[in-house]
DNA sequence: TATGAATGAGGCTTCATTCAT
DNA sequence: AATGAATGAAGCCTCATTCAT
């Protein structure tokens, strides 16, 4: 029995161990990916970052894409996770806490969230991991899903605009996205108060769209608002 | 007198084919660019697309890269274009036009922008190049000046928040280039009425940062805001 | 403890192979330079020369021109060696000795110490390798000090005519030079005496610029020359 | 009459700047082979360095080999005139005066010397020029002619030593051989009086190999040596 | 089980030569 | 007759992946 016991033990140890190296896989890979030109970083860098031979990371992952796929799901969860709180918080009372949870764990490193986008680029017409990719995009929308929600609630509480409810969300995630290039992008010049800066994109993120302000603008709105 | 005008025009005669086999190349490349992954875009695939030899390319175009920048300055050049033209309605009267300009250039052909953004990340560290790339990013400040000489007038009027003026350009900025990731992003479903979606956020970016909005926004605004 | 000690051989056996694999590598090299006009020596050939793929040869040498230049470095190190023997002999009595050394061992393999030449020839202006052909231009420089410390002694022992040492130094570099050419240069026309030619030339080399003479030479001279 | 005449002239004087032209190509050649790196010469930039166009250099050589061999030819020729007269002297009662018209003439202009050596390297099997080739090696076996002949002569006087004539010849060819590389080869040190070194081999040149010596050599020894 | 040497497809670039104008 | 744009073969090098130890 016992000899049974310490032999699951030791199995587990192991898968432990196991488990702990394919982090460390992750880890090296995002550093490198995140500190120098994503072309240049190769498996054999991961590798040796990692502390360990090439041939182990094929252990872990079956093709270099599934390394960079794991990166973007790690994220894509990240913020599923984030986003979870906010809607506790909402059902609390604020009801702008979901888009602000948003805006804020996007623009929390934005490099990787940068990153991520990259990867995409590069990873969308890759045939392995066609299924992995699958997954980031349902993660997706699951955000989108949960700003959406919030949204339709704001409009029915009169607070914005009534336009379909994913314009909404959808200039969110824009915003978002622009911030995040805003905040590293070296040829926009030094901005020294970044980080006032990104207050007040997220302060326009949560506000946009605000009943009051849409109608004032020129002549491009849809006639479907006009009223 | 004849024979030395015929042979003046000759010459003009070729100069004009061989720009225009230059245009050719750059319009081939442009197509595959955006039509499959960047990185399956090689010289051999432009040159046989552009219906020419390889080795023809390199009587164009010293590098690859150099293919590459050159699509990237045409871009930035044509927005200036816009953007100036954007200047003159302005002193017509429309304040609002310069970055309704801006929005309208960027957004006129969204995957052409994105697809300059993603070269751009590949040649960052190109050591050829290197001057092409400085005058982009030269052309770039540029249009963020003439966005900030109009925020700034704006500000004046008291039309927009008083706030330094580079976070009203940046946001704009930041808020184009979202809405160009948008534009196309496959994996954030499939939008059918994007030019709508595409108006309302040319809408918020011409009035976002309005006065009478920011200070309702959360607590994340500059103390220098507050009264 | 056992096993620690097979692993560590393990990891030896290893380091030997893979050293014997870079030999062979330049042994191939070495062959295709010498039997065929050194331009047409590409890495392929090399590769499949030594057996192995194209790529592995890069596992080796960083360039194709590192793999050259190691050539020229195991040469001149050969050099070295047969002129610190030389140097023995002169201490044991016999001051030619290093002269006779030098010509012998650049005339032992005249196609080889020709290849030298071409490959520096080749390799003079390429900056990968900069510090390698730095390298040896160091041991030809000891090469001539050695030479030049023997004369020196010789012109004080009132053997050779006092004209600076290197004027003899380096006319003994130029006629080994020059002897290697004539070793393998097929327009001269076929020679097939060809070692009582190099011995010959060495005596001269041996004595050149003697205030006393060439029949005073060592034995290398052709019998036909003895008395 | 007077028309044909002029047809005449005309057509000659078209063949005189045909002929110009050609040296034209040959002497821009010549300068970019000795300037920079040989491999680093196009037919481009001959043909810009001449003035010309790229198609014309092709109306005058069939191809680029035939433009280098020209080269070599050139310069062999030049040596033939020169033991030419090496020979009117000879016969006048200085018998060394056509070994000494050899060493002078190689050592003229070593930098040309050692390019034809060059370009023999990369022409050796060049299956174009075959036949210029072939008349290269007649013309230096004329050369080695010219010095058996003398040295024959010599040995007969009983000025040289008794081996057979191409020994001494053929020394004669290696110690030039191995001057010319001496002259400029920069990583044998910086040497500052080349002149006298270079005079000190010409007298080795003249006098190896003599039963007598050195210190019988003619006027080219440096001043040191006379007493 | 972990390793890293070996592999070779595929990319970029050069340049001698051709040929239509 | 002169031109130079066009051509494409051929070379060097990178790196994801495999597999014997």
């Amino acid at each position: 029995m016992q000899a049974k016991a310490s032999s699951a033990d030791r199995i587990r140890e192991k898968k432990k161990i196991f488990l702990a190296r394919e982090a460390k896989i992750v880890k090296a890979a995002l550093e490198l990916l995140i500190s120098e030109n994503i072309d240049r970083v190769t498996v054999s860098k991961i590798a040796s970052k990692a502390g360990i031979g090439k041939g182990t990371v094929y252990k872990h992952f079956l093709t270099k894409n599934e390394i960079l796929v794991r990166i973007m799901l790690d994220y894509e969860q990240s913020i599923s996770t984030r986003l979870a709180e906010g809607l506790e918080e909402a059902k609390k009372g604020d009801p702008g806490a979901v888009s602000k949870a948003y805006f804020e764990s996007r623009l929390a490193r934005p490099q990787l969230d940068r990153l991520v986008q990259k990867l995409e680029d590069r990873l969308v017409d890759a045939e392995d991991i066609e299924s992995q990719l699958a997954e980031v995009s349902r993660i997706r929308r699951s955000h989108e899903d949960a700003l959406d929600t919030m949204i339709t609630k704001l409009i029915g509480d009169g607070i914005l605009e009534d336009v379909p409810s994913h314009y909404h969300s959808l200039s969110c995630w824009a915003l978002a996205q622009g911030a995040v290039e805003l905040y590293f992008n070296r040829t926009l010049g030094d901005i020294e108060d970044t980080e006032a800066l990104m207050g007040f994109i997220t302060s326009i993120g949560v506000t946009m769209g605000n009943r009051g302000q849409y109608h004032q603008a020129g002549d491009k709105q849809p006639k479907s608002l006009k009223k």
